[in-house]
RNA sequence: GGCGCCUUGGCCGAGUGGUUAGGCACAGGUCUGCAAAACCUGGUACACCGGUUCGACUCCGGUAGGCGCCUCCA
């Protein structure tokens, strides 16, 4: 299995297995709904993780909640906690309905401060850091390896807002002392305050897996500084930390990246209940990990066309009844241990659509959360009596009667088709 | 100013130094009371200019355009 490394910039090969594959995946600051682009990761880290199991690994993913920082302070002043919380259950249940499962563990930010204080103070200790009226800075020049995450010259990297209280510029602070207005604090040998942003990564990919791991993955806008300042970190105590980065591509909409600061995004919650999951799903399979996907209704019509496609496919032949047909690992498995190239994979699911592989096409669809395309809806008793009606009115040629009731079983939310086969028509939901 | 990425037929989107990507849409056809679904047929595309090569969409250089990061950001 070999996956596109940012901090090699090529393709790394991971152990064979079934030795473990730790994957800490950076998951979204909670203080409103969480967008579309925010799904990306998400959906990446649960179908990578499955991926690697199916091929035999032991795979985790631990995918983080940023549930302190200044944007929730803002959003909700006097009650950031409150909102926190409650954005949190959002995306839970957001990226619940993609119907992927959840990763092995969602470690919340402010459930680590001890960790993230114990890191700090040790930071402190060797020199890394230093501690200025209350807040802490990770001092940058102190680190000769920074910036090959990122490629960013740490001479070149542009000067922030000026803060009197940093050695240097480029500084980050790694502990914040409480300001007013802030309504969430914690205690610390530096007094009351709350973790600096990078900080609680390093704690927490490290508390679950300790000072090395295999994968650490996240947006392709993280790189730098968040990803950056957390190897720095976690590298000034010795530790390897990730051994391979993965960076998925933005969603774009109108040409620009998709932000919730740009204003122009749209929900995973709306584009869920508009489109459907499994055209959610098919639409992310449809592009690299590492591409940007121009986000647009049309794109979104693509995608639930193709999923229309696979059901209608299953629709004729009759789950179930997989007699003879064995699965065709061999056919997939090259292509998406090959930097997980799940559009390609996807190809190869219609190829198995024309050749009728029904067996291969439900297992590989399954992988994907996508087994339900698979799976063929029962009308209810009084829809079936209405195209049992509209059976006899075409008989008796009385066509009038029959397209009325196709319009009353189109409004109970039901298609019907005429087959030739038993009992005449299909009943197929819309 | 620095770091990096991208440009494929109407749309989405893989890939390769020489062989059909695939999908969606569209057109015609088969079927059908009509429709839907399904099936058949229909386009040799790879920003531009040079170079390397027997041969480049694929390698190298340049040009144009676009995007991301350098500030919170998946």
């Amino acid at each position: 299995m070999r996956l596109y490394n940012t901090l090699t910039r090529g393709l790394a090969e991971l152990p064979d297995p079934p030795g473990p594959i730790r994957m800490y995946f950076c998951g979204p600051t909670v203080y409103q709904r969480a967008h579309i682009g925010n799904a990306r990761p998400f959906v990446l880290g649960m179908w990578l993780r499955d991926w690697l199991r199916f091929r035999g690994y032991t795979a985790t993913l631990v995918h983080n909640i940023t549930d302190v920082n200044d944007k929730i302070y803002d959003a909700a002043p006097g009650r950031s906690a409150e909102l926190a919380a409650e954005a949190t259950e959002w995306y839970l249940q957001d990226t619940g309905d993609l119907g992927l499962g959840m990763p092995d563990e969602l470690p919340k930010a402010t459930d680590a401060v001890p960790e993230i204080v114990d890191f700090i103070g040790k930071l402190v200790e060797s020199g890394h850091a230093y501690p200025v009226e209350g807040d802490v800075y990770f001092r940058v020049a102190g680190d000769s390896g920074y910036g090959r995450l990122s490629g960013q010259r740490p001479d070149q990297v542009e000067e922030q807002e000026p803060n009197p209280l940093k050695e240097d510029p480029r500084d980050f602070a790694l502990w914040k002392a409480t300001k007013p207005g802030e309504d969430t604090s914690w205690d610390s040998p530096w007094g009351k305050g709350r973790p600096g942003w990078h900080i609680e990564c390093s704690a927490m990919a490290e508390a679950a897996f300790g000072p090395s791991f295999e994968i650490h993955g996240g947006g392709l806008d993280l790189v730098f500084p968040h990803h950056e300042n957390e190897l720095a970190q976690s590298s000034a105590l010795g530790h390897e930390f990730a051994h391979v980065w993965t960076h998925n591509g933005m969603l774009e909409f109108g040409g620009e990246k998709m932000s919730k600061s740009l204003g122009n995004d749209v929900s995973i919650r709306n584009v869920v209940d508009t489109w459907g999951r499994e055209a959610v799903l098919l639409f992310f399979l449809g592009t690299h990990w590492r591409k940007p996907i121009p986000f647009s209704d049309e794109v979104l019509v693509q995608a639930q066309a193709q999923v229309d496609a696979f059901r209608n496919f299953f629709l004729d032949e009759r789950p179930g009844d997989e007699e003879g047909q064995a699965i065709l690992y061999d056919e997939l498995i090259p292509i998406l241990d090959d930097d997980f190239n799940t559009p390609e994979a996807l190809a190869v699911f219609h190829a198995w659509r024309d050749r009728e592989e029904w067996a291969s096409l439900r297992w590989a669809l399954g992988l994907f959360g996508l087994g339900s395309v698979a799976e063929i809806a029962e009308a209810p008793d009084e829809v079936v009596q209405l195209a049992e009606r509209r059976r006899e009115a075409r008989s008796a040629k009385d066509f009038g009667e029959a397209d009325r009731l196709r319009g009353e079983i189109d409004a109970a939310g039901w298609e019907v088709r005429d087959v030739a086969e038993d009992p005449g028509f299909r009943l197929v939901r819309k």
